[in-house]
DNA sequence: CGTCTATATTTGATATTGTCAACACAACGA
DNA sequence: TCGTTGTGTTGACAATATCAAATATAGACG
């Protein structure tokens, strides 16, 4: 598993992505930025915590969390919702969508067919401007589908 | 305010439902349907408890997740995902989906072209079976737009 | 290179949301 | 009416997110 699913990206090059986002550079934010962009995506911010003090940096949640909203608003991450009780958050690449299974939980990746925001404009444009349209799709997936007792 | 949005149901007519969808019949699920009933949707839980003790009657939210559990289960509610943290339930009618204020928070309702589940096949279908698809629109509503500091 | 200041991080407390287990109670059918 | 089985209740608990105040640091400027 020393090679994750994206090839790692220099300390550099993560602080040049910041400041391209108008961002200052800390060492909390470039390790954040690293495990968002290392795991593909779907990471609670405990999970983010986690494999960043698994690379010998702890941070307080409390530090995501103010990461995550500064990325946010800087349009590096996306927020990802898979149900209540947990956000998730990835890499703002591609605008996609997600497959909850509602067995085991497990959250899959779904490309959006337009590829970008807001991929789908509601009937109802009299409420509000939509930025954003996110599809969250529900069902059993395979791996549960075949194996009834398997959780997660 | 004495009449909510839909006409009132009576005990019976409550009852009748819970039977039909296979439930016993008790004061808390009568109670908790009422309040589904009447109000437009988009309720937590907790707003659901606050609702059934403005009427008198008090229950603990574990029963009211107990009982939302059930009717999830007999499909006579629906879940909707309206971000993380918060988990809404509302009467399951029409399909439908929901625009988000990123604002207010406001919850608004957004007729689904197709007005029954899935209403949407997401192009991987070899990730499991899809049985719903829910979408999230998110943007600033009419009432924010125009009044940039009101908050809800 | 050193100082300054706005910005980030840390800390601890707290709110919100949802879950677990064990016991008491009530609905429905016999 | 009685008994079985599913429900409701209770209290503790876990996970997630937020707030405020004190401290530390990044980046800019002299």
């Amino acid at each position: 598993m020393d090679q994750p699913v994206h090839p790692g990206l220099t300390d550099e090059a993560i602080a040049d992505r910041l400041r391209e986002a108008g961002l200052r550079v800390t060492k909390s934010r470039v390790a954040v930025y690293r495990v968002l962009h290392e795991s593909d995506g779907h990471l609670s911010v405990d999970e983010i915590v986690e494999l960043v003090a698994a690379r010998g940096e702890r941070y307080p949640r409390m530090t995501v969390y103010n990461i995550i909203a500064r990325f946010l608003g800087a349009g590096l991450v996306m927020q990802a919702d898979a149900g209540p009780g947990r956000a998730l958050y990835e890499i703002a690449e591609r605008w996609h969508h997600h497959f909850v299974c509602r067995v085991c939980g497990s959250v899959y990746d779904v490309p959006c067919v337009v590829g970008r925001k807001p991929c789908l404009e509601p009937d109802a444009s009299d409420i509000g401007e939509v930025d954003e349209a996110q599809i969250i799709f529900r069902g059993v997936c395979t791996a549960c589908t075949s194996s009834p007792h398997h959780e997660n």
